[in-house]
DNA sequence: TGAATAGTGTCTATTAGACACTATCGA
DNA sequence: TCGATAGTGTCTAATAGACACTATTCA
Protein backbone atom coordinates (compact mmCIF):
# COMPACT_ATOMS: atom_id res chain seq x y z
CA UNK A 1 0.00 0.00 0.00
CA UNK A 2 1.56 3.37 -0.81
CA UNK A 3 2.10 5.68 2.16
CA UNK A 4 1.80 8.79 0.26
CA UNK A 5 -1.01 10.09 -1.40
CA UNK A 6 -1.68 10.53 -5.30
CA UNK A 7 -1.27 14.55 -6.69
CA UNK A 8 -3.23 15.73 -9.19
CA UNK A 9 -4.22 18.97 -10.61
CA UNK A 10 -7.61 19.37 -12.05
CA UNK A 11 -8.84 22.38 -14.32
CA UNK A 12 -12.18 23.43 -14.39
CA UNK A 13 -12.09 25.63 -17.55
CA UNK A 14 -15.40 28.23 -17.98
CA UNK A 15 -16.46 30.27 -20.97
CA UNK A 16 -19.75 31.99 -21.82
CA UNK A 17 -21.52 31.28 -24.61
CA UNK A 18 -25.57 31.53 -25.94
CA UNK A 19 -26.10 32.93 -22.65
CA UNK A 20 -24.69 29.87 -20.72
CA UNK A 21 -21.71 29.20 -18.78
CA UNK A 22 -19.75 25.99 -20.50
CA UNK A 23 -16.98 23.72 -19.05
CA UNK A 24 -14.24 22.17 -20.86
CA UNK A 25 -14.48 18.41 -20.96
CA UNK A 26 -13.16 15.12 -22.68
CA UNK A 27 -14.13 11.64 -22.96
CA UNK A 28 -11.61 9.20 -20.77
CA UNK A 29 -9.95 7.11 -23.47
CA UNK A 30 -8.30 4.41 -20.14
CA UNK A 31 -9.78 3.57 -16.83
CA UNK A 32 -10.99 4.30 -14.26
CA UNK A 33 -14.03 5.60 -15.40
CA UNK A 34 -13.38 4.80 -18.78
CA UNK A 35 -15.47 6.58 -21.64
CA UNK A 36 -16.88 8.75 -18.60
CA UNK A 37 -16.40 12.56 -19.62
CA UNK A 38 -13.92 14.33 -17.76
CA UNK A 39 -12.25 17.54 -16.29
CA UNK A 40 -8.83 18.17 -17.45
CA UNK A 41 -6.30 17.07 -15.53
CA UNK A 42 -2.90 15.56 -14.33
CA UNK A 43 -0.43 14.59 -12.46
CA UNK A 44 2.29 17.09 -10.87
CA UNK A 45 5.55 16.46 -12.06
CA UNK A 46 8.12 17.24 -9.49
CA UNK A 47 10.80 17.22 -12.11
CA UNK A 48 9.63 19.49 -14.20
CA UNK A 49 7.18 21.52 -12.28
CA UNK A 50 7.82 25.06 -10.43
CA UNK A 51 4.59 25.86 -9.18
CA UNK A 52 1.16 24.46 -8.64
CA UNK A 53 0.01 27.21 -11.46
CA UNK A 54 2.77 26.26 -13.99
CA UNK A 55 1.27 22.41 -13.27
CA UNK A 56 -1.95 23.65 -14.34
CA UNK A 57 -0.96 25.66 -16.96
CA UNK A 58 0.76 22.58 -18.54
CA UNK A 59 -1.70 20.35 -18.20
CA UNK A 60 -4.41 22.92 -20.05
CA UNK A 61 -1.92 22.99 -23.00
CA UNK A 62 -1.15 19.87 -22.93
CA UNK A 63 -4.42 18.36 -22.82
CA UNK A 64 -6.45 21.05 -24.57
CA UNK A 65 -3.99 23.27 -26.15
CA UNK A 66 -5.70 26.53 -24.76
CA UNK A 67 -4.13 29.05 -22.49
CA UNK A 68 -7.10 30.66 -20.09
CA UNK A 69 -6.92 34.35 -19.48
CA UNK A 70 -7.55 33.97 -15.92
CA UNK A 71 -6.28 30.85 -13.46
CA UNK A 72 -7.28 30.50 -9.52
CA UNK A 73 -7.21 27.64 -7.16
CA UNK A 74 -10.61 26.84 -6.55
CA UNK A 75 -10.11 23.72 -3.29
CA UNK A 76 -8.18 21.04 -2.78
CA UNK A 77 -11.01 17.52 -3.20
CA UNK A 78 -9.50 14.74 -1.39
CA UNK A 79 -9.71 11.22 0.33
CA UNK A 80 -9.67 7.93 0.04
CA UNK A 81 -13.15 7.38 -2.08
CA UNK A 82 -12.86 9.86 -5.01
CA UNK A 83 -10.37 7.47 -6.81
CA UNK A 84 -10.16 3.86 -6.98
CA UNK A 85 -6.80 3.68 -7.31
CA UNK A 86 -6.78 5.03 -3.17
CA UNK A 87 -6.20 8.01 -1.60
CA UNK A 88 -5.63 11.19 -3.61
CA UNK A 89 -5.25 14.76 -3.71
CA UNK A 90 -6.89 16.75 -6.66
CA UNK A 91 -5.63 20.39 -6.33
CA UNK A 92 -8.88 21.92 -7.92
CA UNK A 93 -8.77 25.74 -10.19
CA UNK A 94 -11.05 27.31 -12.25
CA UNK A 95 -9.94 29.33 -15.84
CA UNK A 96 -11.96 31.55 -17.53
CA UNK A 97 -11.69 32.54 -20.78
CA UNK A 98 -13.53 34.14 -23.77
CA UNK A 99 -15.13 31.88 -26.27
CA UNK A 100 -13.79 33.84 -29.45
CA UNK A 101 -10.31 32.07 -28.68
CA UNK A 102 -12.01 28.57 -28.33
CA UNK A 103 -12.38 28.36 -31.70
CA UNK A 104 -8.52 29.06 -32.91
CA UNK A 105 -7.77 25.83 -30.98
CA UNK A 106 -7.62 22.95 -33.19
CA UNK A 107 -7.74 19.98 -30.88
CA UNK A 108 -10.84 19.01 -31.11
CA UNK A 109 -10.53 16.33 -27.70
CA UNK A 110 -12.19 18.74 -25.64
CA UNK A 111 -16.04 19.68 -25.85
CA UNK A 112 -17.34 22.39 -24.13
CA UNK A 113 -20.61 21.59 -22.19
CA UNK A 114 -23.68 23.84 -20.32
CA UNK A 115 -23.12 23.46 -16.58
CA UNK A 116 -26.59 22.66 -15.87
CA UNK A 117 -28.00 19.14 -16.79
CA UNK A 118 -24.90 17.07 -17.12
CA UNK A 119 -24.41 13.71 -17.30
CA UNK A 120 -22.59 11.93 -14.76
CA UNK A 121 -18.84 12.39 -14.75
CA UNK A 122 -15.72 11.09 -13.51
CA UNK A 123 -14.80 10.72 -10.21
CA UNK A 124 -15.77 13.75 -7.78
CA UNK A 125 -15.72 16.21 -11.21
CA UNK A 126 -18.87 17.08 -11.23
CA UNK A 127 -18.72 18.74 -7.39
CA UNK A 128 -15.99 20.41 -8.75
CA UNK A 129 -17.39 21.94 -11.35
CA UNK A 130 -20.66 22.85 -9.01
CA UNK A 131 -18.10 24.81 -6.30
CA UNK A 132 -16.30 26.40 -9.76
CA UNK A 133 -19.80 28.23 -10.99
CA UNK A 134 -20.72 28.70 -7.31
CA UNK A 135 -17.45 30.80 -6.75
CA UNK A 136 -17.82 32.52 -10.30
CA UNK A 137 -21.21 33.36 -9.71
CA UNK A 138 -20.07 34.64 -6.15
CA UNK A 139 -17.27 36.74 -6.82
CA UNK A 140 -19.11 38.11 -9.73
CA UNK A 141 -21.68 39.90 -7.70
CA UNK A 142 -18.45 41.98 -5.99
CA UNK A 143 -15.72 42.42 -8.64
CA UNK A 144 -14.69 42.58 -11.84
CA UNK A 145 -13.93 38.95 -12.66
CA UNK A 146 -16.57 38.54 -15.73
CA UNK A 147 -14.43 40.80 -17.26
CA UNK A 148 -11.75 37.62 -17.78
CA UNK A 149 -14.59 35.94 -20.03
CA UNK A 150 -14.24 39.18 -23.00
CA UNK A 151 -11.61 39.93 -25.05
CA UNK A 152 -8.74 41.98 -23.67
CA UNK A 153 -10.94 44.45 -25.07
CA UNK A 154 -14.62 45.13 -24.81
CA UNK A 155 -17.77 47.87 -24.57
CA UNK A 156 -19.78 48.00 -21.59
CA UNK A 157 -23.10 46.59 -23.45
CA UNK A 158 -20.71 43.72 -23.68
CA UNK A 159 -19.76 43.24 -20.21
CA UNK A 160 -23.07 44.26 -18.95
CA UNK A 161 -24.61 41.13 -21.69
CA UNK A 162 -21.88 38.80 -19.51
CA UNK A 163 -23.16 39.80 -16.13
CA UNK A 164 -26.64 39.63 -17.21
CA UNK A 165 -25.51 36.76 -18.31
CA UNK A 166 -24.28 34.84 -15.18
CA UNK A 167 -26.65 36.23 -12.82
CA UNK A 168 -29.80 35.54 -15.48
CA UNK A 169 -31.19 38.96 -14.44
CA UNK A 170 -31.12 42.03 -16.79
CA UNK A 171 -30.75 45.31 -15.48
CA UNK A 172 -30.84 49.12 -17.04
CA UNK A 173 -27.77 50.72 -18.42
CA UNK A 174 -27.48 53.39 -15.89
CA UNK A 175 -28.12 50.73 -12.79
CA UNK A 176 -24.89 48.45 -14.17
CA UNK A 177 -22.63 51.90 -14.56
CA UNK A 178 -23.32 53.31 -11.51
CA UNK A 179 -22.67 49.41 -10.12
CA UNK A 180 -19.01 49.61 -11.48
CA UNK A 181 -18.82 52.79 -10.25
CA UNK A 182 -16.94 53.88 -13.72
CA UNK A 183 -15.06 56.82 -12.85
CA UNK A 184 -14.61 56.68 -17.14
CA UNK A 185 -10.62 57.13 -16.80
CA UNK A 186 -9.37 58.51 -20.05
CA UNK A 187 -6.64 56.84 -19.43
CA UNK A 188 -4.75 59.34 -22.22
CA UNK A 189 -1.22 57.94 -22.72
CA UNK A 190 1.27 59.71 -20.98
CA UNK A 191 -1.17 60.11 -17.59
CA UNK A 192 -0.74 57.60 -14.83
CA UNK A 193 -3.24 54.64 -14.62
CA UNK A 194 -5.39 55.61 -11.86
CA UNK A 195 -5.38 52.47 -9.26
CA UNK A 196 -8.31 52.66 -8.08
CA UNK A 197 -9.97 52.77 -11.50
CA UNK A 198 -11.81 49.59 -12.21
CA UNK A 199 -11.63 50.41 -16.14
CA UNK A 200 -9.83 51.77 -18.38
CA UNK A 201 -10.97 53.35 -21.04
CA UNK A 202 -9.05 53.49 -24.66
CA UNK A 203 -9.10 55.43 -27.18
CA UNK A 204 -10.54 52.79 -29.74
CA UNK A 205 -14.03 52.31 -31.01
CA UNK A 206 -16.29 49.18 -31.86
CA UNK A 207 -18.15 50.34 -34.91
CA UNK A 208 -21.03 48.63 -36.19
CA UNK A 209 -24.06 50.57 -38.16
CA UNK A 210 -25.11 52.60 -35.17
CA UNK A 211 -22.92 55.13 -32.61
CA UNK A 212 -19.49 53.20 -32.13
CA UNK A 213 -19.05 52.05 -28.48
CA UNK A 214 -16.11 52.77 -26.79
CA UNK A 215 -13.67 49.53 -25.88
CA UNK A 216 -12.54 49.40 -22.25
CA UNK A 217 -9.91 47.15 -20.91
CA UNK A 218 -9.83 45.51 -17.57
CA UNK A 219 -7.08 47.04 -14.85
CA UNK A 220 -6.94 43.98 -12.60
CA UNK A 221 -9.32 41.99 -10.52
CA UNK A 222 -10.91 44.86 -8.36
CA UNK A 223 -13.16 44.41 -5.39
CA UNK A 224 -16.64 46.80 -5.57
CA UNK A 225 -17.39 48.43 -2.05
CA UNK A 226 -20.47 46.57 -1.92
CA UNK A 227 -21.63 43.25 -3.40
CA UNK A 228 -24.89 44.32 -5.71
CA UNK A 229 -26.36 41.68 -7.40
CA UNK B 1 14.22 11.48 -6.33
CA UNK B 2 11.19 10.83 -5.45
CA UNK B 3 8.23 10.85 -8.13
CA UNK B 4 5.39 11.92 -6.12
CA UNK B 5 5.31 15.62 -3.60
CA UNK B 6 4.91 14.87 0.14
CA UNK B 7 1.61 16.01 1.62
CA UNK B 8 0.95 17.84 4.46
CA UNK B 9 -1.70 19.95 6.20
CA UNK B 10 -1.20 23.12 8.22
CA UNK B 11 -3.55 24.90 10.39
CA UNK B 12 -4.27 28.39 11.14
CA UNK B 13 -5.78 28.40 14.22
CA UNK B 14 -7.53 31.82 14.92
CA UNK B 15 -8.71 33.62 18.48
CA UNK B 16 -9.17 36.99 19.66
CA UNK B 17 -7.61 37.98 22.76
CA UNK B 18 -6.88 41.57 24.28
CA UNK B 19 -8.37 43.11 21.04
CA UNK B 20 -5.62 41.20 18.29
CA UNK B 21 -6.08 38.19 16.44
CA UNK B 22 -3.84 35.60 17.83
CA UNK B 23 -1.96 32.25 15.91
CA UNK B 24 -1.13 29.46 17.85
CA UNK B 25 2.13 28.53 16.90
CA UNK B 26 4.75 26.45 18.55
CA UNK B 27 8.72 25.76 18.09
CA UNK B 28 9.89 22.79 16.11
CA UNK B 29 12.19 20.54 17.81
CA UNK B 30 13.27 18.86 15.05
CA UNK B 31 15.01 20.46 11.16
CA UNK B 32 14.40 21.46 9.19
CA UNK B 33 13.59 24.92 10.84
CA UNK B 34 14.50 23.60 13.85
CA UNK B 35 13.93 26.16 16.87
CA UNK B 36 11.87 28.22 14.57
CA UNK B 37 8.32 29.12 15.26
CA UNK B 38 5.54 27.18 13.25
CA UNK B 39 1.87 26.37 12.72
CA UNK B 40 0.41 22.97 13.69
CA UNK B 41 0.77 20.17 10.70
CA UNK B 42 1.48 16.83 10.25
CA UNK B 43 1.48 13.98 7.00
CA UNK B 44 -1.84 12.55 5.43
CA UNK B 45 -2.32 8.78 6.65
CA UNK B 46 -3.65 7.43 3.75
CA UNK B 47 -4.37 4.48 6.29
CA UNK B 48 -5.98 6.30 9.04
CA UNK B 49 -7.45 9.35 7.94
CA UNK B 50 -10.82 9.26 5.64
CA UNK B 51 -10.95 12.89 4.93
CA UNK B 52 -8.56 15.79 4.30
CA UNK B 53 -11.39 17.89 7.14
CA UNK B 54 -10.40 14.42 9.12
CA UNK B 55 -6.71 14.65 8.82
CA UNK B 56 -6.26 18.43 9.99
CA UNK B 57 -8.95 17.67 12.98
CA UNK B 58 -6.16 14.99 14.08
CA UNK B 59 -3.11 16.84 13.68
CA UNK B 60 -4.80 19.67 15.56
CA UNK B 61 -5.63 17.40 18.09
CA UNK B 62 -2.51 15.65 18.71
CA UNK B 63 -0.47 18.42 18.31
CA UNK B 64 -2.58 21.19 20.62
CA UNK B 65 -5.14 18.50 21.92
CA UNK B 66 -7.46 21.30 20.78
CA UNK B 67 -11.04 21.28 18.81
CA UNK B 68 -11.39 24.01 16.96
CA UNK B 69 -15.30 25.85 16.95
CA UNK B 70 -14.81 26.29 13.24
CA UNK B 71 -12.76 24.75 10.29
CA UNK B 72 -12.39 25.52 6.15
CA UNK B 73 -9.89 24.99 3.90
CA UNK B 74 -8.07 28.13 3.03
CA UNK B 75 -5.71 27.03 0.01
CA UNK B 76 -2.61 24.75 -0.57
CA UNK B 77 0.48 25.86 -1.08
CA UNK B 78 2.46 23.46 -2.85
CA UNK B 79 5.73 23.73 -4.99
CA UNK B 80 9.94 22.96 -5.04
CA UNK B 81 10.90 25.59 -2.49
CA UNK B 82 8.86 25.98 0.37
CA UNK B 83 10.23 22.80 1.91
CA UNK B 84 14.14 22.44 1.68
CA UNK B 85 13.57 18.44 1.78
CA UNK B 86 12.05 18.84 -1.96
CA UNK B 87 8.64 19.24 -3.96
CA UNK B 88 5.58 19.52 -1.11
CA UNK B 89 2.16 19.84 -1.10
CA UNK B 90 0.31 21.53 2.06
CA UNK B 91 -3.30 21.83 2.53
CA UNK B 92 -3.97 24.45 4.71
CA UNK B 93 -6.85 25.43 7.07
CA UNK B 94 -8.23 28.38 8.87
CA UNK B 95 -9.80 27.08 12.48
CA UNK B 96 -11.44 29.60 15.09
CA UNK B 97 -12.21 29.21 18.70
CA UNK B 98 -13.16 31.42 21.36
CA UNK B 99 -10.03 32.02 23.58
CA UNK B 100 -11.74 31.01 26.97
CA UNK B 101 -11.41 27.52 25.99
CA UNK B 102 -7.94 27.42 25.40
CA UNK B 103 -7.55 27.89 29.28
CA UNK B 104 -9.27 24.44 29.61
CA UNK B 105 -6.69 23.09 26.92
CA UNK B 106 -3.70 22.01 28.96
CA UNK B 107 -0.80 20.93 26.83
CA UNK B 108 1.25 24.16 26.78
CA UNK B 109 3.65 23.31 23.67
CA UNK B 110 1.68 25.86 21.44
CA UNK B 111 1.40 29.30 22.74
CA UNK B 112 -0.46 32.45 20.94
CA UNK B 113 1.43 35.40 19.66
CA UNK B 114 -0.48 38.63 17.71
CA UNK B 115 -0.49 37.63 14.42
CA UNK B 116 1.34 41.35 13.14
CA UNK B 117 5.14 41.53 14.29
CA UNK B 118 5.22 37.88 14.48
CA UNK B 119 9.42 36.88 13.95
CA UNK B 120 10.73 34.40 10.86
CA UNK B 121 8.32 31.55 10.68
CA UNK B 122 9.46 28.08 9.19
CA UNK B 123 8.03 27.10 5.56
CA UNK B 124 5.75 29.30 4.04
CA UNK B 125 3.94 29.78 7.12
CA UNK B 126 3.86 33.54 7.95
CA UNK B 127 2.37 33.66 4.06
CA UNK B 128 -0.24 30.82 5.20
CA UNK B 129 -1.24 33.31 8.13
CA UNK B 130 -1.59 36.43 6.26
CA UNK B 131 -3.66 34.71 3.69
CA UNK B 132 -5.56 33.26 7.06
CA UNK B 133 -5.97 36.73 8.30
CA UNK B 134 -6.98 38.11 5.03
CA UNK B 135 -9.55 35.47 4.22
CA UNK B 136 -11.20 36.21 7.87
CA UNK B 137 -11.27 39.59 7.64
CA UNK B 138 -13.14 39.58 4.15
CA UNK B 139 -15.13 36.96 5.35
CA UNK B 140 -16.35 38.77 8.40
CA UNK B 141 -17.63 42.00 6.15
CA UNK B 142 -20.26 39.85 4.71
CA UNK B 143 -21.00 37.07 6.96
CA UNK B 144 -21.30 35.55 10.66
CA UNK B 145 -17.93 34.19 10.60
CA UNK B 146 -16.68 36.37 13.67
CA UNK B 147 -19.54 34.20 16.11
CA UNK B 148 -17.49 31.13 16.40
CA UNK B 149 -14.58 33.75 17.96
CA UNK B 150 -17.19 33.72 20.53
CA UNK B 151 -18.48 30.68 22.82
CA UNK B 152 -21.65 29.05 21.71
CA UNK B 153 -23.21 32.13 23.95
CA UNK B 154 -23.18 35.41 23.49
CA UNK B 155 -24.52 38.58 23.77
CA UNK B 156 -25.36 41.44 21.36
CA UNK B 157 -22.69 43.42 22.76
CA UNK B 158 -19.71 40.81 22.64
CA UNK B 159 -20.70 40.60 19.06
CA UNK B 160 -20.29 44.02 18.20
CA UNK B 161 -16.94 44.24 19.91
CA UNK B 162 -15.86 41.03 17.96
CA UNK B 163 -16.47 42.49 14.86
CA UNK B 164 -15.26 46.19 15.91
CA UNK B 165 -11.60 44.58 17.08
CA UNK B 166 -11.96 42.39 13.81
CA UNK B 167 -11.98 46.09 11.50
CA UNK B 168 -10.37 48.13 14.09
CA UNK B 169 -13.47 50.40 14.17
CA UNK B 170 -16.28 50.87 16.29
CA UNK B 171 -20.02 51.95 15.32
CA UNK B 172 -22.94 52.86 17.14
CA UNK B 173 -25.30 50.04 18.71
CA UNK B 174 -28.43 50.79 16.45
CA UNK B 175 -25.75 50.88 13.26
CA UNK B 176 -24.48 47.29 14.01
CA UNK B 177 -27.77 45.72 14.53
CA UNK B 178 -28.96 47.01 11.37
CA UNK B 179 -26.20 45.85 9.66
CA UNK B 180 -27.00 42.17 11.00
CA UNK B 181 -30.73 42.64 9.93
CA UNK B 182 -31.86 41.30 13.30
CA UNK B 183 -35.42 39.95 13.35
CA UNK B 184 -35.09 39.10 16.62
CA UNK B 185 -36.35 35.40 16.43
CA UNK B 186 -38.25 34.83 19.61
CA UNK B 187 -36.60 31.00 19.14
CA UNK B 188 -39.83 29.45 21.58
CA UNK B 189 -39.35 25.93 22.57
CA UNK B 190 -42.12 24.50 19.50
CA UNK B 191 -41.28 27.07 16.98
CA UNK B 192 -39.35 25.85 14.11
CA UNK B 193 -36.08 28.02 13.98
CA UNK B 194 -36.51 29.94 10.90
CA UNK B 195 -33.65 29.36 8.20
CA UNK B 196 -33.46 33.14 7.36
CA UNK B 197 -33.07 33.93 11.36
CA UNK B 198 -28.84 34.80 11.13
CA UNK B 199 -29.22 34.81 14.93
CA UNK B 200 -31.12 32.48 17.18
CA UNK B 201 -32.36 34.42 20.30
CA UNK B 202 -32.49 31.89 23.30
CA UNK B 203 -34.47 32.81 26.64
CA UNK B 204 -31.24 33.06 28.76
CA UNK B 205 -29.47 35.94 29.92
CA UNK B 206 -26.21 37.56 30.81
CA UNK B 207 -26.20 39.04 34.49
CA UNK B 208 -24.20 41.43 35.81
CA UNK B 209 -24.65 44.41 37.79
CA UNK B 210 -26.89 46.21 34.86
CA UNK B 211 -29.74 45.51 32.97
CA UNK B 212 -29.32 41.55 31.62
CA UNK B 213 -28.03 41.55 28.26
CA UNK B 214 -30.01 38.44 25.84
CA UNK B 215 -27.66 35.82 24.58
CA UNK B 216 -27.93 34.42 21.18
CA UNK B 217 -27.01 31.35 19.49
CA UNK B 218 -25.78 31.74 15.99
CA UNK B 219 -27.82 29.80 13.56
CA UNK B 220 -25.25 28.83 10.45
CA UNK B 221 -22.40 30.68 9.02
CA UNK B 222 -25.04 32.84 7.07
CA UNK B 223 -24.39 35.78 4.68
CA UNK B 224 -25.49 39.07 4.61
CA UNK B 225 -27.14 40.83 1.96
CA UNK B 226 -24.72 43.32 1.21
CA UNK B 227 -21.04 43.71 2.82
CA UNK B 228 -21.09 46.06 4.96
CA UNK B 229 -17.77 46.96 6.57
C1' DT C 1 -33.84 61.99 -41.48
C1' DG C 2 -34.93 57.82 -39.19
C1' DA C 3 -33.42 53.59 -36.85
C1' DA C 4 -30.44 51.81 -33.58
C1' DT C 5 -27.43 51.83 -29.95
C1' DA C 6 -24.12 54.71 -26.81
C1' DG C 7 -23.76 57.66 -23.10
C1' DT C 8 -25.50 60.98 -19.35
C1' DG C 9 -28.50 63.47 -16.14
C1' DT C 10 -32.32 63.68 -12.90
C1' DC C 11 -35.55 62.23 -9.68
C1' DT C 12 -37.30 58.96 -6.30
C1' DA C 13 -37.44 55.07 -3.24
C1' DT C 14 -34.71 52.49 -0.29
C1' DT C 15 -31.34 51.99 3.17
C1' DA C 16 -27.52 52.92 6.26
C1' DG C 17 -26.06 55.42 10.25
C1' DA C 18 -26.18 58.99 14.06
C1' DC C 19 -28.76 60.26 17.90
C1' DA C 20 -31.99 60.17 21.39
C1' DC C 21 -35.18 57.89 24.15
C1' DT C 22 -36.92 54.06 27.03
C1' DA C 23 -36.00 49.70 29.82
C1' DT C 24 -34.02 47.00 33.51
C1' DC C 25 -30.81 45.60 36.53
C1' DG C 26 -27.69 46.40 41.18
C1' DA C 27 -26.17 49.51 44.62
C1' DT D 1 -32.89 57.10 42.79
C1' DC D 2 -28.65 56.91 40.29
C1' DG D 3 -25.29 54.77 37.34
C1' DA D 4 -24.59 51.62 33.84
C1' DT D 5 -25.66 48.95 30.06
C1' DA D 6 -29.52 46.81 27.02
C1' DG D 7 -32.70 47.57 23.57
C1' DT D 8 -35.70 50.43 20.24
C1' DG D 9 -37.49 54.29 17.49
C1' DT D 10 -36.81 58.34 14.59
C1' DC D 11 -34.78 61.40 11.53
C1' DT D 12 -31.37 62.48 8.02
C1' DA D 13 -27.83 61.71 4.64
C1' DA D 14 -26.17 58.67 1.19
C1' DT D 15 -27.04 55.59 -2.41
C1' DA D 16 -29.17 52.50 -5.77
C1' DG D 17 -32.19 52.14 -9.59
C1' DA D 18 -35.80 53.60 -13.03
C1' DC D 19 -36.64 56.73 -16.58
C1' DA D 20 -35.93 60.11 -19.85
C1' DC D 21 -33.08 62.82 -22.58
C1' DT D 22 -29.09 63.73 -25.63
C1' DA D 23 -25.29 61.98 -28.89
C1' DT D 24 -23.45 59.66 -32.90
C1' DT D 25 -23.22 56.56 -36.41
C1' DC D 26 -25.09 54.27 -41.02
C1' DA D 27 -28.56 53.59 -44.44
Amino acid sequence: MRTTPNVSVDVVLLSLHQGKLQVALHRRARGPFQDCLALPGGYVHVDKDGSIEATAYRVLKQKTGLQPRYLEQLRTFAGPQRDPRGWSVAISHVALMPYEELRQAGDEVFHFHDVDGLPDLAFDHAEQIREAVRRVCNKASYSTLPCWLLPELFTLTQLQRTYEQIFGETVSRSTFRSRLGIKVAEAHPGESADQADILLATDQFQGGSQRPARLFRVNQLSLFKRACW
